[in-house]
DNA sequence: TGAGGTATTATGTATGACATAATAAAAGTA
DNA sequence: TACTTTTATTATGTCATACATAATACCTCA
């Protein structure tokens, strides 16, 4: 045993908490897939006897899996295990408040990339009816010519309508998280080249695409349709 | 004040825990903006004393700030103010074995769409290195003549090294999370349809376009690349 | 002055008790 | 018998206290 595989070993010491074992513990039992969506786990004073710890570190370590959405526990009942809703769980920890600011272009650049690469999932699975929908947001919509008036209700209702379309609820989700950052973005002085309110395609030329043209020619005119904020982000 | 005001306060019954509660007021007391990230929080018996609960409470508040990445605490040292890696926190709940069906083809949909959208950024910000790095990667490939045996290994380390090349660490923690669930759902057997090994554009495809083409050109490349797994999705 | 030991402090863990809510069991009534 | 109400049970939620542990600050002594 050479002097690296030594030291290997003593990076190994165990420098987790007993919760962290324990949670590492139950993580893997629901793993073991013997468990599904709705069955209960063992109660807390079970656990603690079974695993030989306080009750303390039990609950602590319950209290993890049921931060990230993994059981919900109800009285009497137990705890139980939960298909977790990701994006829910995110959303908590979303305050761009809190974010660093690398991250936070990031999340604005995400936005971009995502409504660019959806087009695809749109073309394949958009109704009449969403056809028709999207019209009808269109039509609402304020006078081009005064289009450095632009809504934000007006943009929200037709993006998140596009998301919608794509009939991916991951997705639509993530673009409901993605929101209020990408605003906060927008209006705080983080990107450093000012906003530019020129218009190029717009959503009607969008709807347009949509309906008579293809999934690539839908890439381009969004990529278009976006250019104001890419501006803000290139030279 | 009318029968509807009434079931209005009825239905503003606090059902919420304590710690709901108390984990409430820390969220809006780091959302103060008074603390920066490294500003140490006051402890937990202190908290227990201001907010007149039980340091028990108080403890499983922080926990839960904990686990959502806004604090980290030490010992001695107390808890604060971190900004929180969302990527790092969503991936330990993001055990395919726990994710619903529909959750999983989302994120396996996702992924095609980012590959798709980045182009913009790969474009403005690749370096003549990450160009250089991409053909040995390619290079290193095995023939495309016996591609039906391509290798995980070769698929990751390219489409890595393009999410790399964005510059956008956001996006690529996000791939290194969205990976594991989308090789599941390749391999369980949640997509009806077969897998169809046929190569359209290659990866040394994908390089040229990068060197002599533009964003759209590699958009539509991308989506051609990516073929086989659309093929999956769509009739 | 600096190295090393000691005290202090805040979190981590353990224990025991009681509160509370949800369920199950039992009792009572038509 | 069926159906409602009451009572018991059970498991989590909250509280209080004590001690362990690790990190820091302080203090002593050479």
């Amino acid at each position: 045993m050479g002097i690296n595989d030594l030291m290997e070993d003593f990076k190994a010491v165990d420098t987790s908490s007993l919760v962290d074992k324990v949670e590492a513990k139950l993580v893997h039992l629901l793993q073991q897939q013997k468990l599904s969506v709705g069955d209960p786990i063992p109660k807390e004073v079970e656990l603690a006897d079974t695993l030989g710890v306080s009750r303390t570190v039990i609950r602590e370590a319950l209290l993890r899996l049921r931060v990230m959405g993994l059981i919900e526990s109800r009285k009497k009942k137990g705890a139980v295990i939960t298909s977790p809703d990701i994006f829910g769980i995110i959303g908590k920890s979303m305050n761009p408040h809190i974010l660093d600011q690398e991250t936070l272009k990031g999340m604005f650049e995400l936005r971009l990339v995502l409504e660019i690469g959806m087009a695809d999932f749109i073309f394949q699975r958009i109704t009449p009816e969403d056809l028709e929908e999207l019209k009808q947001i269109v039509n609402n919509e304020p006078d081009s010519t005064q289009d450095h008036l632009f809504n934000i209700e007006h943009e929200i209702a037709f993006h998140g309508k596009l998301y919608e379309i794509t009939g991916n609820e991951t997705l639509k989700k993530f673009q409901k998280m993605l929101l209020p950052v990408f605003d906060y973005v927008h209006h705080s002085g983080l990107l450093k080249k000012p906003v530019n309110k020129k218009r190029f395609v717009s959503h009607k030329g969008l709807v347009d695409i949509i309906e008579n043209g293809s999934p690539e020619m839908f890439r381009n005119a969004m990529r278009n349709h976006l250019e104001n904020h890419f501006a803000r982000l290139f030279d």
